[in-house]
RNA sequence: GGCGGCAUAGCCAAGUGGUAAGGCAGAGGUCUGCAAAACCUUUAUUCCCCGGUUCGAAUCCGGGUGCCGCCUCCA
C-alpha cells in the first residue's frame, strides 16, 4: 500500500514518495517558548508524533526536526515584565514544554534545535539572499523582497495583488513593498543581540525555520508540518527564503493540522480562550487527551469540551477494561500455541481471522492521509469482537487455543497502540491510577473501602443480601461503585 | 473587501460515484440473588436547501443558506 498525504501545496492527496528511497526528512514548527502550552499546541505535537511513529512503522528511516523559537518579541516582552533574562524565560518554558510532552507520550524528535544556537546559519542564509538580490538592507534591518521572488503566494494560493488588497500590515516606509518581511532586525538596547554584517541584531521569525530545517535535512526535504495558521505568512515566507537562497525546491509535502476550537471558535493565546496542557492533565489521563485528539481527522477542526473529553475517557476505559480482562484470563502459566485457521474451530476461526485483519485495516486507514479516527473505529470493532469471544466461550476458557487467541488479540492491538500512543499502559496500573486520583477527591480512604468490601463479601457469602446491598448503596452515595465479578469484587470511583 | 474550509442520527464522528463505519447517550433483552461490567438487538430510506450531470451522488457541477478560518502574533 502506498501512503497518501494531503499536500497543502496542491490541495490534493498525493502518493508519498520520499526524496531518498527509504528515508524521510520531516520538519515541524515547534513553539515559541514564552508561556505554557495549551491544548492547541498539544494537538499539533501529538498529530505529528503519530505521523512520525507511523512513518517509522512503515519502515522509513525518519529524521524528525522540531524547533524551539527562543528569540522573539514575546519572549523579550515577558522577560521585561518579569525583570529577568530572555534566556531564563525560554529555558523555563522549554522545560515546561518537555514535561508536558513527556506526559503526553510524545516521542522525542531526532533533533530539537533552538534558534539561538543557529544564528550563524541564519546569517549565512541571509547573506546568500542578499547576494542573489532577494534581500535588501535598511539601517540595521534586512528585509526580504517578495516581489523579486516569483511564486510568492504559491502555498497559500494567493497572488501578490490579492494580498495588497487585503493587506493590514502597518506601513513601514523603509520597505519596498508592504508585504516584505524582516530577515534581520536591528536590536534595541537591552534586547538579545548578535553581531552580523548589518550590525548588532537578531533574526526575524521566519528565517530560523528555513536555516534549521535545511541544516539538518538538506536543501530539499520531504515533509514540513505545522498548524494551519502558519500557512500564511510563516510557511509562505519560508519557501521564499529557502528557495530564494538555494534555487531548489524546498519542501515536497506540506502538512497542516486543524485547530482546537472552543465553542466553534479557534482557541488561541490572543483570544484568551485557551486551556493549558497542565490544567487538562490535572483532570484527565494523558492518553485520554491523545485519544480525544486522534478521534478526529487531523485536518478537521476539533471542539474541546468536557463532554467530548468525557467521551474519549469512556472509550479509553472500555479499551482498558477489555485488556484487563484478557490479562486476567492469560496468567503467567498460559502456554502459547501457534495459531492457524486449520487447527481452529468455528468461532475461534472467526475471531482469529478478524484479528489477523487488524494490521491491514490499520494500515489502510493510516495510509489514507493518516486517518486515525478510522483506525480507532477498527480498534473498537476489535474490542467488541474480543469481548464477545470471551463472553461466549466461557467453557473454553483456559484452553490453549482460547488463551492463544487472546494473546494474539493483545499483540495486534499493541501494534496499533504503538502507532497511536494510546492504551499503551498496563491496564491494572491504568485503573489503579484512576482509583487513586478519584479517591483523592473524595471524603473516603482506600482502607475504609476495602474493609467495607470485605464486610460485604462476608454478608453475601451468608446470603445476607440486605446487608450487602446496604453497604453497596452506602459506598455508591460516597462515590464508589462496586462490580462483582467471578474473581471477587472490584471498586471504581463513580464518574 | 480578497482567499479558503466545513455542513452526516440527540451528541461526537469516518466516509470523494455503487446504495450510510465507529463511539457516547437512549430503548429492549441475556447474564446476575439484585446490581454493575460485558454481550445481543435496536436508534439516519438518508447525509443543510434548490436545481443539474449520471444507470446510479452524502460523494461530481451550478446556485442559495449557515458556521468557521486565513489575509496581523498564533499549533
Amino acid at each position: 500500500m502506498t501512503l497518501r498525504i494531503y499536500n497543502t501545496s496542491t490541495k490534493t492527496k498525493e502518493d508519498f514518495h520520499p526524496f531518498q528511497e527509504g528515508k524521510v526528512g520531516m520538519y515541524v514548527c515547534g513553539v515559541t517558548v514564552y508561556d505554557l502550552c495549551h491544548i492547541g499546541h498539544a494537538r499539533s505535537t501529538v498529530v505529528f508524533d503519530v505521523i512520525y511513529r507511523y512513518l517509522k512503522y512503515k519502515g522509513y528511516e525518519v529524521t524528525y526536526v522540531r524547533n524551539f523559537t527562543d528569540v522573539d518579541d514575546k519572549i523579550i516582552d515577558r522577560a521585561g515584565r518579569e525583570e529577568t533574562s530572555c534566556r531564563e524565560i525560554s529555558e523555563r518554558y522549554i522545560e515546561e514544554f518537555n514535561t508536558d510532552m513527556k506526559l503526553l507520550g510524545v516521542k522525542s524528535p531526532t533533533v530539537e534545535p533552538k534558534a539561538t544556537d543557529h544564528i550563524l546559519d541564519m546569517i549565512q542564509t541571509i547573506e546568500r539572499l542578499m547576494e542573489k538580490g532577494y534581500a535588501y538592507q535598511r539601517d540595521g534591518d534586512v528585509f526580504f523582497s517578495v516581489s523579486r521572488f516569483h511564486g510568492y503566494g504559491k502555498l497559500s494560493g494567493r497572488t501578490l495583488d490579492e494580498m495588497y488588497a487585503g493587506a493590514r500590515v502597518e506601513i513601514d516606509e523603509r520597505k519596498e513593498n508592504p508585504l516584505d518581511f524582516a530577515l534581520w532586525k536591528a536590536s534595541k538596547p537591552g534586547e538579545p543581540s548578535w553581531e552580523s554584517p548589518w550590525g548588532k541584531g537578531r533574526p526575524g521569525w521566519h528565517i530560523e525555520c528555513s536555516s534549521m530545517s535545511q541544516k539538518y535535512l538538506g536543501e530539499t526535504f520531504d515533509i514540513h508540518g505545522g498548524g494551519k495558521d502558519l500557512i500564511f505568512p510563516h510557511h509562505e515566507n519560508e519557501i521564499a527564503q529557502s528557495e530564494g537562497a538555494t534555487g531548489k525546491p524546498f519542501v515536497r509535502y506540506w502538512v497542516h493540522n486543524g485547530f482546537v476550537n472552543i465553542d466553534k471558535e479557534k482557541m488561541s493565546k490572543s483570544l484568551g480562550n485557551f486551556f493549558t496542557i497542565k490544567e487538562i492533565l490535572e483532570r484527565y489521563h494523558p492518553e485520554v487527551i491523545r485519544l480525544f485528539l486522534l478521534s478526529n481527522h487531523y485536518r478537521s477542526p476539533i471542539d474541546f469540551s468536557d463532554r467530548n473529553i468525557e467521551e474519549a475517557k469512556k472509550g479509553l476505559d472500555r479499551i482498558y477494561t477489555t485488556l484487563k480482562r484478557i490479562d486476567d484470563c492469560v496468567n503467567e502459566r498460559a502456554t502459547r500455541m501457534e495459531l492457524s485457521s486449520e487447527i481452529l474451530d468455528g468461532s475461534e476461526k472467526e475471531i482469529y481471522h478478524a484479528l489477523s485483519q487488524l494490521s491491514i485495516m490499520l494500515e489502510e486507514a493510516m495510509d489514507d492521509d493518516f486517518n486515525t479516527a478510522l483506525a480507532l473505529a477498527h480498534v473498537h470493532d476489535t474490542i467488541r469482537a474480543l469481548n464477545r469471544y470471551m463472553a461466549q466461550e466461557t467453557d473454553a476458557s483456559g484452553s490453549p487455543s482460547f488463551l492463544s487467541i487472546l494473546m494474539y488479540g493483545k499483540d495486534q492491538l499493541k501494534r496499533i497502540s504503538d502507532v497511536l500512543g494510546v492504551f499503551n499502559k498496563d491496564p491494572e496500573g491504568y485503573f489503579e491510577k484512576q482509583r487513586q486520583e478519584g479517591v483523592a477527591d473524595l471524603e473516603i480512604d482506600e482502607r475504609e473501602i476495602i474493609s467495607l468490601i470485605e464486610e460485604r463479601v462476608k454478608a453475601r457469602r451468608e446470603k445476607n443480601w440486605a446487608v450487602g446491598d446496604e453497604i453497596r448503596d452506602r459506598l455508591l452515595k460516597r462515590g464508589i461503585v462496586l462490580e462483582d465479578g467471578p474473581d471477587g469484587t472490584i471498586w471504581k470511583v463513580k464518574k
